[in-house]
DNA sequence: TATTATCTGTATCAGATGCTACACAAATAG
DNA sequence: CTATTTGTGTAGCATCTGATACAGATAATA
C-alpha cells in the first residue's frame, strides 16, 4: 500500500447506484456518474475497472440494502400471507416515495441493454432465480404449518408473483395511482389464494 | 409533385419495425436503420424527418399488424375464456418463432428511453389503455352472456393481466422454457377465474 | 531521505450519435 | 424546352461515448 484512496469509496457506490437506479445501465453516462460520485477518470479507472464493473457493484450493494429489506418484508411475519402482502405494501412504499426512482434496480436490469454484457447477464440471473426460490421456499413452508392448502402450487405461484412483479414496476413507468394499484394487487393475490 | 420516392416506404417501415423490435429505441442506430431500410440520410430526412417520428410510425404499423392480430385471437372465438386462452396461446407461439424478436414491440415501448420522448409517451400510454379497455370489454362482455359470474371483477382483472403480460415479456428476455411457461399461464388463468 | 507503489487530475483518443448542407438527379407543369 | 419542385447521395457537423496516457501528488518503506 503507498496511498490512499482520497475518495469514500462506498459512498461513491451509493452515489453512482441512484443515477443507474434512475436512468438505467445504457441510459447512464459515464461522465453522469463521474459528477455523481465527484470523483475524475483517473481515480475511477484506477479502482473500477470499468462502467460494466461498476455497474455489478452497484447491484451488489442493492441487494444488501433494498433486497434484503424486503427479504425481511417477505419473512419476518410468521404468517405467510402477511409476508407477502407486507412485501407489496414495502414495495408500494417505494414507488410511493418521491425520492425513490420507480422500478427497482434489478428488474430495471431485466432489459436487452444490461443483458447484452455477459457478466451482468449472470448476475441478473442468478438473483432473479434467488428472488424466486425465497418466495418459493416461504409459501412452501406456510404449506407445512397448515396456513396453505397441501395442494397449494409453491413454485408456481412464486413464478407468477416474480413474473407479476416485474410487470408492475414497468407498469408504473407508465402511470402510477397507489389506491387502484392496491386494489389490483389484493385481487391478485386473493385470487391465488393469499 | 416532382419526383416520385424510388424506395417502398412499406417495406422500408416494416424493416425499421425489425430492427427497433430487436433492439429497443435507443439501443437502435440511425445508421442501423438505413442499413436496414437500403436508403440514405438524404432520403430519410425527407420522407421521414426524424428517428423519433420513424418510431411512431413503426408502432403504428406494429398495431394495425400484430397488434390487430392479437385482438382477433382474444374476440373471434365467441367465449371469453377461449379467447383469452387462445391470445395467451399465440403470445406463446410468436416467442417460440425464431425470426421474431422477443418482447412485445409495444410492452418494449415501455422503457425510459421510449417514454422520455413526449409523443412517444402518450401513443404508448393510449395504446396500453386501449389494450386494457379491449380486455375489459371482452370480460365484462362475457359477464352479460353468463360465461363469467356476475361478481367478476372485469376491470380488474383486465389490469392484472395486462401488468403480468408486461412481466412475461421482460422475463422472457431472461430465460424462455414454452412448457414451463404454459404451466405458469395455466395455473394464473385458472386462478383468476378464467 | 530516497525509493517505491499507488492515487488523482488533465488532456485526449477513436468511434458513434442524430442530424444538416448542398449539389445533383428526376419528373411534372408551363 | 424550360422552370420548378421534389427525391437522393455525399460529406460533414457538433456532440457525446467509454476508455486511455501520463505527469504529478501522496504516502508507506528501506
Amino acid at each position: 500500500m503507498a496511498r490512499a484512496l482520497e475518495f469514500d469509496y462506498d459512498k461513491a457506490i451509493d452515489k453512482a447506484t441512484r443515477v443507474f437506479w434512475k436512468k438505467g445501465y445504457s441510459g447512464t453516462s459515464l461522465r453522469d456518474l463521474l459528477k455523481a460520485m465527484g470523483i475524475g477518470e483517473g481515480s475511477f479507472y484506477n479502482t473500477l475497472k470499468s462502467k460494466n464493473q461498476l455497474y455489478l457493484e452497484c447491484l451488489k450493494r442493492y441487494n444488501d440494502t433494498v433486497g434484503r429489506r424486503r427479504g425481511e418484508a417477505l419473512f419476518s411475519p410468521s404468517s405467510a400471507k402477511e409476508g407477502v402482502r407486507g412485501l407489496f405494501r414495502s414495495l408500494l412504499d417505494d414507488l410511493d416515495d418521491p425520492r425513490t426512482p420507480r422500478v427497482c434496480l434489478l428488474a430495471r436490469s431485466v432489459s436487452s441493454d444490461v443483458l447484452a454484457e455477459r457478466d451482468l447477464q449472470k448476475f441478473v440471473r442468478k438473483d432473479m432465480a434467488a428472488f424466486v426460490g425465497a418466495f418459493s421456499n416461504r409459501l412452501r413452508s406456510a404449506k407445512d404449518t397448515g396456513e396453505l392448502p397441501s395442494e397449494f402450487d409453491a413454485e408456481g405461484v412464486a413464478q407468477i408473483i416474480a413474473t407479476y412483479l416485474q410487470g408492475l414496476f414497468r407498469t408504473a413507468l407508465l402511470s402510477y395511482d397507489r389506491s387502484q394499484l392496491e386494489r389490483q394487487v389484493d385481487l391478485f393475490l386473493t385470487s391465488l389464494g393469499l
